[in-house]
RNA sequence: GCACGGGUGGCAGAGCGGUCAAAUGCACUAGACUGUAAAUCUAGCGCCCUAUGGGCUACGCAGGUUCGAAUCCUGCCCCGUGCA
């Protein structure tokens, strides 16, 4: 299913080919994030031409209304969403943090957390709680309420039918401590183990997910548990410190339990200095709302930097979003044209920079597996971050 | 001509004696966004300064009342509606 084809020489890079039903996957990857079985502003030809691989929907926002039965009904996502490539879908474990910790603090899976305030503390302010059975959701403005079990979850991801599949987990948080994060840790590896009993479709890879926050045993700990496990795949989850250099550092503690032959998958993950990084200490695949959210707010990516195309400084710039870039965005617009339709209000400015963005990462992701392959990954990484910061400053 | 109603920051539109450099929305200027409750959210938006504070000029124009006026009074100039 998954065999790695080769490897950088002074790093732990490497490039691969990940199977499945739908088709083969080069990697590293990166993966565009369509949560409710879309990717927002774009058709499947867009994400096609923009050169995506495989795109990850998510189990809880499907289900929540219902929405899963119908894709059943139809026949599964691949053909809900008129995508019949590799996709994949996530367990709604994520959504425990998003609708917790991250919504009642604005905060993210890396960076600064007031520590001050612990979510534990204000389970009332959360839409998630979660319990040894599994996790309870209620949204009180939508009227909707549903609880996620392992086996549900399972059961939700065969029904979609996507290719690759992940076991519910509890992502935790910076908020959390060493206490918590370790019962929750146990949790979710008892969690995994339902979900590898209970998966009854063959066509379907199950991946397993890292937990332990940074907290160095718990990560050993869940890294060697779920590796001996028949996870076909590893997703790094969860709270990644507070810096960069604590995501950094989780990334090599939990190395040395990786199969050489398994898929590793950094989820959440992210931009493209965050990936360079993550592909030198043996990561393999990425998904991130990053090319397609920040596409939306006006941000795009480009080989010098990211921009803010509503700027006022590209009112009168006939330029290319980037000069390099080949994707339809870039062969038929500019600058100025892009800005415009944004300050319009055109929705379609929303399309134009997805495809951009989208275009931008899978890219990347090309000319990482290129410089693999090449076996000059340092060099191109390098010279990739000058130009791209410096024209940034 | 008479009678009402109204003239507020780039626009729309609150305020109707002090807490008003003036609500709110739009526009504008920046910023944020890392397994998507995000085509969203945040901040700034009269001028100047020794800038989590201080000064100046402002609510059609010109006067007046008052300790104090965008707010009250008088005149003028515009705009809308009705009646001649």
């Amino acid at each position: 299913m998954f065999s790695v084809t080769a490897k950088d020489l002074s790093s732990k890079a490497r490039a691969g080919i990940l199977q499945t039903p739908h088709g083969e996957i080069g990697t590293p990857a990166y993966i565009i994030v369509g949560t409710s079985a879309e990717v927002r502003t774009v058709t499947p030809e867009d994400l096609l031409s923009a050169g995506t691989q495989i795109v990850i929907a998510n189990a809880y926002h499907l289900a929540v209304r219902e929405e899963h039965e119908k894709i059943r009904q139809k026949g599964g996502l691949h053909i809900a969403m008129g995508w019949n490539n590799p996709l994949m879908t996530d367990s709604g474990g994520f959504q425990v943090f998003s609708l917790g910790a991250g919504r009642v603090y604005g905060a993210s899976k890396i960076g600064f957390f007031p520590t001050e305030h612990n979510p534990l503390m204000m389970p009332e302010k959360s839409m998630a709680l979660v319990g040894e059975e599994g996790i309870a959701f209620s949204d009180r403005e939508r009227g909707s309420h549903m609880v996620l079990t392992p086996e549900k979850s399972i059961r939700i991801q065969e029904a979609l039918g996507a290719d690759i599949i992940y076991a519910l987990d509890e992502c935790t948080s910076p908020f959390h401590d060493y206490e918590y994060t370790k019962a929750s840790l146990d949790r979710t590896h008892r969690w995994a183990i339902q979900c590898l009993e209970v998966k009854s479709r063959k066509d379907q890879q199950l991946w397993g997910i890292i937990q332990g926050g940074y907290f160095r045993d718990l990560r050993e700990k869940s890294a060697y548990f779920l590796t001996r496990h028949e996870f076909e795949g590893i997703g790094i989850g969860g709270a990644m410190g507070t810096s960069k250099q604590h995501m950094r550092e989780i990334i090599d503690w939990i190395y040395p339990s990786f199969p050489k032959n398994k898929p590793r998958h950094l989820l959440g993950i992210g931009n493209p200095v965050d990936i360079l990084n993550a592909v030198e200490q043996g990561i393999d695949l990425f998904d991130c709302v990053i090319p397609t959210r920040e596409a939306r707010h006006g941000s795009l990516w480009t080989t010098c930097g990211r921009i803010n195309i509503r700027n006022s400084r590209f009112k009168d710039d006939n330029s290319k979003i980037d000069e390099e870039c080949r994707c339809a965005t870039c062969q038929t617009i500019t600058r100025k044209q892009l800005r415009t339709m944004f300050c319009d209000g055109d929705l379609s400015a929303g399309r134009l920079a997805t495809i951009h963005n989208i275009s931008f990462f899978n890219d990347l992701m090309r000319k990482i597996r290129k410089a693999i392959q090449d076996s000059k990954y340092s060099e191109f990484k390098a010279g990739f971050i000058l130009r791209f910061r410096e024209a940034n400053s």
